[in-house]
DNA sequence: CACTAAAACGGAGGCGCCTCCGTTTATTAC
DNA sequence: GTAATAAACGGAGGCGCCTCCGTTTTAGTG
């Protein structure tokens, strides 16, 4: 089962063809730098300069990604990717509501860093509209598995569902962006939880 | 009633402030040029070709348009003027029903110099939703006046309104776009312009 | 008319976008 | 190992964006 020469599905790649080594290396390079670079300048920082930051020519980053939307959508499907894979961690290394709880705040802080970028951002989800119910799909899907352990430990109260926390979250979301938001949203964060405690079953099974 | 030197309001100016006499001829220059240039080359075409060809510095079509998106939205709002104010010119030289049948030609017409531009103008009119608005209550407002003459005077029948055709001419609007969409869009018109014809009061008043 | 202040002009310059193609590098075959 | 070839690299070059500021033009005033 490991890396074997005629293996017709290989572990890395996205989808179909290996990739020669020099080329996934600088593909990597190039998606790690560009999320530094995008969180820092913005969604229309210059792709000139992540090409020179990731130390490759402009033309090899033009290859990868034929288009600065294509470039964007890489890494922010693999931001989606790391906040839903961080659901499985917290919820080994914690009771079940203390993960819902750090879960939550990892996403306002994931959200935080999108706030600038609301317009640019809204407009490739309505233009690919794959990538956005792929997105949100995921998003849930996670939210679902912490919640649903939660109410099955008795951690939380029984009486929502996952829908109805990604309901909370949404108003979250669609705050007005100001100065205090990212403060006020982790208060709103810590109050939801105190309401989903509040008449927990006080029985931890875990 | 004309041109008094201390008039509060005067007619040409949009809003506020008089423009000088050359800022005003560039400005209209400006315009005239964008929709002829935007119309050939698509929404993305040089704004320092439009300048060029408007006989401008670049520098000029700056001030008067801050961004790419100010000038398109002067260009697609006078546009929309022009469509409109066709209906009452029609409405005065044809037979009701005729002058009904020419303008939605013409909307036809001037739909199809948009199909290729849709995406972008699609992001146009959802960033701006004033924009949106404003133009498509002035279309529909032209339309109406144009049916309910005709169906005051009998040309066409008098169990249809402005909002049953206006839903016909959206279904043209959304077909997809396939090369024939114009000729086939052409003869949808003629086709409703039967249809509304059909068992109306023969005797037109006018 | 001349004079002046304010408004408008316009294009040079700096930067980013993106393509194209000569050069380099990884891989495969021997 | 070497050779061959396909893949990938990278940056120069051409074009467009947009700002900045020295120059020109207009509208007012006497």
């Amino acid at each position: 089962m490991a890396a074997e020469p005629f293996a017709i599905v290989e572990e890395k790649a996205e989808e179909a063809k290996p990739l020669r080594a020099d080329a996934q290396r600088n593909r990597d390079r190039l998606v790690e730098v560009a999320a530094a670079v995008f969180a820092e300048r913005g969604i229309d920082a210059s792709l000139e300069e992540i090409a020179r930051r990731a130390g490759v020519g402009i033309g090899t980053l033009y290859r990868h990604f034929p288009t600065r939307e294509h470039l964007v959508e890489v890494v922010y499907r693999r931001e989606v990717e790391a906040l839903c894979a961080a659901a499985g961690e917290l919820a080994q290394k914690h009771p079940s509501d203390v993960a819902l709880e750090q879960w939550m705040q990892r996403f306002v802080d994931y959200i935080a860093t999108k706030r600038g970028l609301a317009t640019s951002l809204r407009i490739l989800l309505t233009t690919n509209s794959t990538l956005f119910s792929d997105t949100s799909g995921r998003v849930s899907q996670a939210l679902r598995q912490l919640v649903e352990a939660a109410v099955a430990e008795g951690t939380i109260r029984g009486d929502v569902d996952a829908s109805d926390v990604l309901h909370a979250l949404f108003g979250i979301y669609s705050a007005p962006d100001t100065p205090e938001w990212r403060d006020r949203s982790r208060r709103l964060v810590s109050l939801l939880m105190d309401g989903l405690r509040f008449g927990a079953a006080k029985s931890a099974r875990a």
